[in-house]
DNA sequence: CTGAAAGCGCTAACAG
DNA sequence: CTGTTAGCGCTTTCAG
C-alpha cells in the first residue's frame, strides 16, 4: 500500500480510500489507484483493518456434533448466507459438552468474532456464560434448543409439536404401547418427551415409564437402548425416537432381533436426515428444516451484527412437518 | 494490559512478558501480573499480537462437500488436532467447484491463516493455484486428492488399491458382470477407475464401456446411474461404486426395480461413512481411515508451520481395508 | 530482570 | 478531493 503511494506520488490516504471506494475520491485517481494494485498483486491486510475497525467479518458458529446430519445441514445453510456476505464462518464442535462448548465459544470471542451461532449443550441455564456474551456486546444467535429461562434471539422447531406430531402418527397407526427413546437433557430432548407425553395423555393413554428410555442422540446409542426396550416382558409396538441417528440404530435392533418395522414396531424419528430415506427400512421422521434453520440463523444475526442498537430478543419457530416413509406406514 | 501494567505501577513491557510466561521476568512479578490480569477479566487481543507476530492461530480446510460424511469425518480428525494446539479451524465449502475453492482459497489467504488443508475439486493440475501458496509461502498439506503432476504433501488413499481391492472382491463372489459408477474427474475417482479396469484385466475380464457410468458424487446422482444401468440388455451383476453414497442411491434403484442386493446385483462403494451399516443392505466397502486422514494432514501441516526451512513434499498413502457386509456376501 | 523506543498495516477524524 | 496526524493493542529489539 506504501509502494502503491510511492510509485503514484500520492499519500498513504489516498491509496487507502480508493481501495475501498471511499465517496470523496476522484474517479480517475481510484483507477490508477487500482491498476496499480492489481500490478502490484496487492491484498489488504485484513488484520490491520480489524485492529482498527474492530470487525473482523468472522462469526463463530458452535454446535454438538459436525457429524450429524441435522448439524451439517444447518452449517451449510449458515455459510451459505455469510459467504455471500464475505463473512467466513468458524465452526466449532462442543461434542455435547458444556464445559467444551464453554471453552469453544471463549476462543472465538478471543477472535473477536462479530457475531456467533450457538446450538447449546447446556443442560441447565448457565446463565452466566450468555449474560456474559450480552455484556461485552457481542450479537449471538441460538439454535435447535434455547436453554430455558434465557431470553435472546433463537430460531428452532417447535419441539413439543415434533413429539406430539410423530406420537399421534403412531397413534393413528394403530400403536397402542408407544416408547420413546429419548434425548439428552437439553431443551430440545426435554421438548420432544413433553410432547410424546402430553399426546399419549390426549388419548388417555397412560405412558409407562418403562417406556420411555434414554437413547441420547447417536446410532449406537440408539441401538442399545432399543435392546433394552425389546428385553421387556411386553416390548413395544410404536417407538418414536429423538432423532433420526437414534431411530436407525433403533431399526437395527429391532430387525436384529427378528421383528419386522413396521408390521412388528413402527418407528419414526426426528429431523429428516439426508440418508433417512436409504436406510433399512426408509425412516418416518419429523422434517425440521435444517437448512432453513440455519439460513435464518444467519439472516437474523446479521440484523443484529448491522443494527448499531440492540435488538430485542426474536424467536423464530419452524413448525414441524411429518415425512412418512415405511417405517411407520402400518395401514 | 496498560491498566494492568499502571496500577501495578510497572510497565508496559513487563506486563506482556509476564503474561507470556517469558523468561527473563521474576517469578513474583509474574504472578502479580497474573492476578491483577485475573481481577480485570483481561484478554489479550489476538489481532493486535497477530499483527506483530505475523501468525494467527487459524488453519483453513476446504472441502466439497460438508454434507458427505467422509468429509465430515476428515474435518473431525483436523480439529480435534488442531484445537488440542490451540489452533482454530475455518472450515470452506467448494461444492465441488473449481473456482470457489479458488476463491475460498484466496479468502483464506486473506485472512493470513498460518496453514491450508485442501481436498482440491481441480480437474487439470491447476497448477498456478497451488505454485501461489508456494511462492507466498503458506504451507499447505493436499488430502484426498492429489491432482496430477503437483509435488505437494499429501496424505490420502490409495485410489488404485480401493478400485483393485473392491473389484477382486466382487469377482471373488462369483461376479463376472461388474460395472463400476465412477465418480468425478479428479484424481481419486480416475485412481478408482483404473483399479477397477486393472483388476478385471488381471481376470482376463473385458470391460464393456457400457459398464463404466458416471455416477458422480451423490446418493441422488447414484441412484440416476443405476437405473441407466438397470436398463440395459444384460444389467450386471456386480457394481463397484466411487463412493458410499453413490453405492446407497445404487442399492435403492435395484431394490424399488424389484432385483435383489447381493443375490441379483452385489454391490460395494468406498469410504466406510459412519451410516454405511445402517443402510437398507449394510453396505460392504472399502474403509480408508477417514478420521486418521484428518489426523495425519494435520500433523503434518503443524510439521511444515513449525519448520522455518521448507519441508521437502511428503506423501502419505493410507492403505484400505475392505470391509464386507451384506451387500456384496453371497458365498 | 526491567523498560524505552519503534513499528506491524491500516483507518478515523479532521484540516487543507 | 487530498493529505496530516494520531493511534488500534501488542511485540521485538536493545539498552539499562
Amino acid at each position: 500500500m506504501k509502494d502503491i503511494a510511492l510509485d503514484l506520488g500520492v499519500s498513504l490516504m489516498t491509496v487507502s480510500k480508493a481501495l475501498r471506494s471511499h465517496s470523496d475520491i476522484s474517479e480517475k485517481t481510484r483507477q490508477r489507484v487500482l491498476k496499480r494494485a492489481q500490478e502490484l498483486d496487492y491484498r489488504p491486510n485484513w488484520i490491520a483493518r480489524s485492529l482498527v475497525t474492530r470487525r473482523t467479518h468472522l462469526v463463530g458458529l458452535v454446535i454438538p456434533d459436525l457429524m450429524h446430519s441435522f448439524f451439517a445441514e444447518v452449517s451449510k445453510g449458515v455459510t451459505r448466507k455469510f459467504e455471500a456476505r464475505a463473512y467466513q464462518v468458524v465452526i466449532s464442535n462442543s461434542e455435547e459438552d458444556p464445559d467444551a462448548e464453554e471453552r469453544q465459544i471463549e476462543l472465538l470471542l478471543a477472535r473477536s468474532v462479530d457475531g456467533l451461532i450457538v446450538a447449546s449443550a447446556q443442560h441447565s441455564a448457565r446463565a452466566p456464560l450468555f449474560h456474559n456474551l450480552d455484556r461485552r456486546g457481542v450479537p449471538y444467535v441460538l439454535i435447535d434448543r434455547l436453554p430455558p429461562g434465557l431470553d435472546a434471539h433463537y430460531v428452532g422447531g417447535k419441539d413439543d409439536e415434533i413429539g406430539a406430531l410423530a406420537t399421534s402418527h403412531l397413534l393413528d397407526q394403530g400403536c397402542r404401547r408407544i416408547a420413546h427413546l429419548r434425548g439428552p437433557s437439553v431443551p430440545t430432548g426435554l421438548g420432544r418427551l413433553r410432547g410424546y407425553r402430553r399426546a399419549l395423555a390426549r388419548h388417555g393413554i397412560e405412558a409407562s415409564p418403562d417406556y420411555v428410555a434414554s437413547g441420547l442422540h447417536s446410532d449406537n446409542t440408539g441401538y442399545e437402548a432399543m435392546r433394552r426396550l425389546l428385553a421387556l416382558d411386553t416390548p413395544p409396538d410404536g417407538v418414536f425416537c429423538y432423532n433420526d441417528p437414534v431411530a436407525a440404530g433403533a431399526i437395527k435392533a429391532v430387525l436384529e432381533s427378528g421383528l419386522r418395522v413396521p408390521e412388528d414396531i413402527a418407528i419414526v424419528g426426528a429431523g429428516n436426515v439426508h440418508y433417512s430415506d436409504l436406510l433399512r427400512v426408509p425412516l418416518s421422521t419429523v422434517d425440521q428444516s435444517s437448512t432453513l434453520i440455519g439460513e435464518m440463523a444467519a439472516d437474523l444475526l446479521m440484523q443484529c451484527m448491522e443494527s448499531k442498537t440492540k435488538v430485542p430478543p426474536r424467536k423464530i419457530l419452524i413448525p414441524p412437518r411429518l415425512v412418512v416413509r415405511d417405517s411407520s406406514r402400518r395401514m
